[in-house]
DNA sequence: GTCTATACACCGATAGAC
DNA sequence: GTCTATCGGTGTATAGAC
């Protein structure tokens, strides 16, 4: 059975204001966006806000879940013959580019509050492990190419990797306006992988 | 003239204060952290707090100021015969470091309430300027001796290094307890600037 | 200068009419 | 299900006694 019409604009309803809740987590952070912010950016009333999501946590939640679910659906549709370090760098240069057009929110570990509640998120929970377990194994196959150094811990690539995909470097270098935007995705990207020496 | 018993012991709370800022601003946060938490961290009543710090932006920028003091202090205490890539190297180690004992507040970037009003801040503007040319000095010496990539710009360098030493990475591989805390600083300064490539 | 008490504003969440 | 109105709680900053 289809989702009736009335469903289906409940959906859309959600999704459109599940962009807005990226895009405040990304200009002010989880902390000072509010949920008055998040009403008036879709154009609803607070309260009908209540009506989608139970919590400001929630629907923090449900924000960050979209995006886990969309990197999923990126490795997903990668072509299994690209080398592994090939597509690790392809997701960090679309989790940056979609950075720039204010769809991602900021890491959860900027705020202490947040992340109590994530923990106890159980879908959220479960898409990390997933999230987790994927860039894991792309990591050691890399590893096992050669591609990446085979002396460092997957974790610590792993972090790294995620740890760049949020660098504030991205704000600070477009602030400067020396560069167009695609040049400082390039450049994130490639010291990360290559580092800074000569 | 010297100062007096009276100002010599107003001093030290003023640096008690700043301490116990620089904790509560490493765990939580600028927004989340409270004059109430300071105050309760410091032992004092919260109205005596602002007889030392009109506000809570001049509190952060105060401990922030006190931080970027501490690290010109050591960029001018590193023997000038020592590589500039060393040098660099050294100071990304001292930052972590000092994180590690919570003594490392997080970056302003995280909070836009916080970095809009240090902006005004002439002091604070000062000490960012300042601190930027000594980093960019190092920088361009580092690259003129073929230790650092010369096709890179120093911005990208300077805040790819700035960006490490508030890196959540030192976070995320503390918690595992997989690894000892100064093989965890090591992975950070060695995959800043040597990559991740094998 | 340090304390207690309080003013004032803001925010998350809910109630209740339509 | 959307709105307006409001409650309860919290946080910054200040007032005023000592």
């Amino acid at each position: 059975m289809r989702p009736s019409f009335k469903q289906q604009q409940f959906e859309a309803r959600e999704d459109a204001i599940l962009d807005a809740v990226n895009l405040l987590l990304a200009r002010k952070g989880f902390d000072l966006m509010t949920m008055d912010d998040v009403a008036a950016e879709v154009g609803i009333a607070k309260g009908s806000l209540y009506r989608h999501f139970s919590s400001k946590e929630s629907l923090a939640a449900a924000a960050l879940c979209r995006l886990m679910r969309a990197t999923l659906a990126v490795i997903n549709g990668q072509p299994e013959s690209e080398p592994a370090v090939d597509r690790l760098k392809a997701i960090l240069r679309w989790t940056l580019e979609r950075r720039l057009q204010g769809q991602v929110p900021h890491l959860p570990s900027t705020s202490v509050a947040l992340q109590r509640s994530l923990m106890l998120n159980l879908g959220y929970v479960r898409l990390v492990m997933k999230l987790n377990s994927s860039f894991r194994s792309l990591i050691e196959r890399a590893q096992a190419d050669g591609a990446l150094d085979r002396s460092l811990p997957a974790d610590v690539i792993m972090f790294t990797i995620y740890a760049r995909s949020c660098d504030p470097t991205l704000t600070f270098l477009r602030s400067t306006r020396s560069y167009p935007d695609e040049q400082v995705v390039e450049y994130l990207v490639r010291t990360c992988f290559d580092g800074l020496n000569g």
